[in-house]
Formats: structure tokens, sequence, C-alpha cells
DNA sequence: GCCCTTATTGGACAATTGCGCAATAGGGTC
DNA sequence: GACCCTATTGCGCAATTGTCCAATAAGGGC
């Protein structure tokens, strides 16, 4: 194989890290997959990385990440609160959910036995929840949402989406994502009281 | 070893193997950690079993339906649909949480890998969907509770329930286990327009 | 064009996996 | 007490795993 600078290779060797594990599944990915994903013998890989531990680690970090900040900035884009939610919920259900959310079941099996990857999913998870408080936060400075308590309905928003994403993924013939991301925003607007059909659909129809 | 039935001696298999799985995982369960479990060499496992996937899910199917089965028959004690629903949660809070919601993280996660498994996650996951959503119908009917669509109800209360517990299980230092039984009511009595409280727990202060 | 750094190779290594099989022994039946 | 069925043993086998290492070659600085 080609010869390639350091920061190249090691991107594309994450890079095929998180395609093998979206393939195949946190569990079942192993070095010589990856290996063979890159191009490479598997004695390349461990040049480059300590441990498959870590590499695994930093590979989650990285498409949970992405998919993170993207909404993140999906929120910022808002005017206000409600276009914020909105924003957000768009952003989220743009997301590939199939492959994003087995991931994170991945990850949440798979934390107990690997501490980097349990140490990146709990950040990462409260980090979701902030971003949430804090539209909700303001949507109750503005007047336009209304709860008796922002974090106990930004940790109730979030686990709602993640339960039903979850059932999505696990069971996609019961439940279809066009139900799933329905059912999240009225969760929501009943969670924050407002009035049915605030949150609906805001950018056109994109599909992943 | 001494030599027992071969109906308490498969019992004793799948109990132990029920056990390995919660101590390690289901990922990480090997033949040979259930036959030291057992007390008994590894050759005999497979006497009784054609395959380790068919064995992780028959423990897995025990271990989930003992628990659904229990959440039944409290809510069968109900005399109306309040009663029962507060049975439910009641039943629901008193399982072992930490490690029963650990093993359904095992088995969505490895249930692409694993269609035994795959098949008994979804058909006990409806069943729950299913129980819930006889009571809120009960409930409409009686005209304790309310809402705009009753399978939609019930699907999200479900996955709000998955949801708030999956946290507290990756995330236990950050929401404890009484915030997320306090969440998962108010939630559903939001969800169903009950007056606040009205689901509040009613068996004695009994925790595992 | 030489040389030294280092990216890259390909296989060795020990540990672990699920599964199979011939041998053993225990217990119920006659 | 002899016998037969089968529960039970303990090891072997092939495949797979993460990790390591000596050898090779590519490419940039002089």
């Amino acid at each position: 194989m080609a010869r390639m600078s350091p920061d190249e290779r090691r991107e594309a060797i994450v890079a095929a890290t998180l395609a093998v594990m979206q393939r195949q599944g946190i569990a079942a990915t192993t070095v010589r997959d990856v290996a063979a994903e890159v191009g490479t013998s598997s004695g390349l890989i461990h040049h480059y990385v300590d441990s498959m531990d870590e590499l695994i680690a930093e590979a989650f970090a990285r498409a949970a990440g992405d998919d993170l900040r993207a909404t993140v900035e999906a929120v910022a884009l808002g005017r206000d609160a409600i276009e914020s939610l909105i924003c957000f919920f768009d952003s989220y259900a743009r997301t590939d959910r199939d492959s994003g959310m087995q991931l994170w079941l991945d990850a949440w099996s798979e934390a107990p036995r690997r501490p980097a990857l349990q140490r990146i999913s709990r950040q990462l998870n409260v980090e979701w929840q902030a971003l949430l408080a804090g539209v909700i936060d303001r949507g109750i400075a503005e007047g336009s949402m209304s709860c008796a308590d922002s974090r106990a309905a930004s940790w109730r928003i979030i686990s709602l989406l993640d339960g039903l994403a979850l059932q999505a993924v696990a069971h996609g013939d019961v439940l279809s994502q066009e139900q799933v991301d329905a059912w999240s925003r009225s969760g929501a607007e009943l969670e924050l009281q407002m009035p049915k059909g605030s949150l609906r659909r805001h950018t056109s129809t994109r599909q992943s």
C-alpha cells in the first residue's frame, strides 16, 4: 500500500473502523477486518493505535460526536426556542438512525467492559441532555414552553427519543421511522405544554 | 458431579447460564464459564443444548419472561385501571433494573447476529406494550384516563420507561433510581391526562 | 544519488472460542 | 448381582482473537 502521512493514515484507520463497526457491530469488529477495510496489513493498525479498545472508542466518539455537533449547529440556527426545538428534531431525524442507534446500543452494552467507551458515551449523552435543557429554558423564558421541572423534562424527552429510536431499530417491522418521528414530536409538545402540531417537521422532506 | 435427572440438569444449566450472563454480559458468556458455574464439564452443556445461541436465548427468555409475567399478575390485581397502572409501575420498579436492563441492552445489541434472541426480545417487547395498552384502554373506558391515541400513548410510555431505565444503568451516577421511577410515573400522568400524583407508589417501600 | 527515518509488511504467538467424540461411570431394571 | 442405557468426563480440534516483532521498502533531507 502506498505510504501515507501519519495524519491521513490515522484518519483512514478510524474511518475504516467506523465502517466495520456499523456493518458488523462493535463486538464483532476485529483488527483484521479493519485492516482489510483500509486495504493494509493488520500490523499497521497497531502501529497507529495502542489497543483495539482505544480504536473502537475513538471511532465511536467520532461518529456520535459528529451527530451531536450537527444538531448543536442546527439548534443554533433557530431564531427562537420553538424553531430551535424543531431544528433539533429535524436534525435528529435526519441522522441515519438505523446504524446510529445500533451503535449506541452496542456502546451501552459493551460499556461495562470497555472503560474508554463508557466515558465517551456518558459524556456525549449528558451533552445531548444539556443541549435540550438549554432550548427548554429558553422556551420557558420566552413564554412559548412551560413545564414544572426543565431538568426532568429534558431527561424525559431525551429518554423518549432514545426509547422510541431503539424500538424502531430492534423492531423495525412493528414501528416505522415516520411513526417514531411523529410520536417523538407530539410527546415533546405534551411535555412542554405546547399546542399540537407546534413541532411539525420544518425542513423539506429529506430522508436518509 | 452427581448424576441428575435430565429435567433438573437442564434447569440447572439454564439458571447457571443466566447467572453468568448477568455477571459478565451476554457477549462474554462462554460454554466453559457456564460449565464452571454449574460445576460440571463443558461437554455436558452440549449434551443438553444444540448451540450456545440457543442456550443464551432460552436463558434470556426465562429471565425477561419471568419479569413480564410478574407484572401481568400485578396488573391483574388492580380493581380499576388506575390501580392496575400503579401496580404496573410498582412491579416494574421492583425488578432488579441494573442487571435486568443491562440484559436487555445486551439482547438488543446482539439481536442482529442472534436470530433466536431477536425473536424472543421482539415478542416480549410487544407483549409489554400490549399489556400497557390494555390498561390504558380500560382507563379510557372507565373515564379515568384520556389520550388521543392509545397505541401511540402506550408505545411512548414503554419507550420512556426503557429510555429512562437505560440512562440509570448507563449513567447511574447522573440519574438515581428514585428519580427515574418518579419521572416515569409523572410522564405517564402527563401522557394520560391524569391529576399529578395519581400514580404515586402504592405498595410499601420495598426496594430490591 | 546516498542514507536514515519510519511507514508497512506478513507471519508468529499464546490465549480463547464453540463444538465433537471416545471413554467412563452411575443408577435403575430385570 | 448382572446389565444396559445414558449422564458425565476430559481432552482434542480447527478457527479466531489481540498483540508483537523482525524484515522490508518508500521517501524526504543532505
